[in-house]
DNA sequence: GTCAGTGCAAACCCTTTGCAGAAAG
DNA sequence: CTTTCTGCAAAGGGTTTGCACTGAC
């Protein structure tokens, strides 16, 4: 059970820090977030609250997670046209994804080089980098 | 007028090199997208091939899309949520993402090494690596 | 004739929206 | 009370599907 791992008290301080209101439906969220690193599509948030007891709406879970992502505390994952992945690990990382089973994976920045940087259009700056690598089962 | 840069007969023998029955339809959308390197979503392949006077349904585009990706003749570029974008440029490049603007803009690999590979996961082979730096406007 | 390819409209699925009701101080 | 948040249901938008029709050998 996620809460043994997020106090509802650890949560409702991580919220604040990010100058988030700390309502119920917010805490809950974030519990199951936080309670490890993992990549979860806003359905899947939505199954697994509801499956805690605690009701939320679709509406809330959608609001709750773009909320979470302005504020830096989970970071969006786009990997796959069909649904957005929220990643509550906000360390400097990339993804594994594998395209046969869906499955997205972390793998450390320490783990690869960027050596060389292109530099940037003219009038934009930085805004993140995102290396996807793709991988398919060796078997299928 | 792109066709142009790319004949019906370049279209054609692009097509058969790859297994594909050329159709008037899949002629008429691969003379679009070769008539130079672009990203368009299934959409503005749809308007442009429509405004060329040339009949196809949304169906068929989709359909046409899909066949050209797997074939290895365009790639599927996956940096928005909310649509794919078809990448008309099949060597080995990576992607500046404005998401102010929605652009998409290539970048050479050469302008960029990958330092170390991190090990894949098990039973699992590499399908390709997508590097996506996202830029924002400076001025907003 | 046969079979792949095409077109149309409806279905689908994730996500967003509008707005009324609930919660919190 | 007032403001913010939540819930519900409906709408939205890109993509897929079902199925009948067309067209090229």
């Amino acid at each position: 059970m996620f809460s043994q791992v997020v106090t509802k008290a650890d949560a409702i301080h991580k919220l604040q820090d990010q100058g988030i209101n700390p309502t119920q439906q917010r805490i809950v969220i974030a519990q199951l977030l936080f309670s490890r690193p993992q990549h979860l599509s806003a359905d899947q948030v939505l199954m697994s609250v509801q499956d805690s007891g605690t009701h939320v709406s679709k509406a809330t879970v959608y609001n709750t997670l773009s909320l979470f992502a302005e504020k830096g505390l989970v970071k969006e994952v786009i990997v796959d046209p069909s649904k957005v992945f929220y990643d509550s690990n906000t360390d400097l990382h990339h993804h594994f994804y594998n395209v046969d089973t869906g499955e997205l994976e972390d793998f450390a920045n320490s783990n690869m080089a960027i050596e060389a940087m292109p530099e940037l259009p003219q009038g934009t700056h930085l805004d993140g980098v995102d290396v996807i690598i793709r991988v398919r089962n060796t078997s299928a």
